[in-house]
DNA sequence: CTCGTGACTCCCG
DNA sequence: TCGGGAGCCACGA
């Protein structure tokens, strides 16, 4: 059911605090493959109801929300907004102030 | 083994 | 600032 990068993924996803965020960039690239941003999308739209996941953490490298499914994306924003990240006019997270790495 | 599939990113114009 | 095109690659069938 899951290789090792699918867990490191996983693993990571798991460590964002509440009211920070992340990217799939960053997240592939501390799962050890920092070009497979695609594959961490790919993951999360197939186990992020498993888990407990704070799949909503995890955002583009533009600050936006990638989910396509309307309801999701709904449902992402009103998950982080409620943990006090703010979006401006244009629904885009200011990364410089919310985002998180692993140590 | 090969192939299709993207909740991504980068690079240009 | 924005959109299209191309590269990337884990995973499941």
């Amino acid at each position: 059911m899951a290789g090792p990068f699918h867990m490191r993924v996983i693993d990571i996803i798991r460590q964002i605090p509440e009211g920070r965020v992340i990217t799939y960039g960053l997240v592939a690239l501390h799962a050890g493959n920092g070009r497979a941003a695609r594959q961490v999308g790919r993951i999360l739209a197939t186990c992020s109801g498993k888990e407990n996941l704070p799949w909503h953490r995890v955002v583009n490298r533009a600050g936006r929300i990638s989910v396509p499914e309307a309801e999701s994306y709904l449902a992402q924003r009103n998950l982080l907004h409620r943990e006090g990240v703010a979006f401006d006019p244009d629904d885009k997270i200011d990364l410089a102030a919310h985002l998180w790495q692993p140590e």
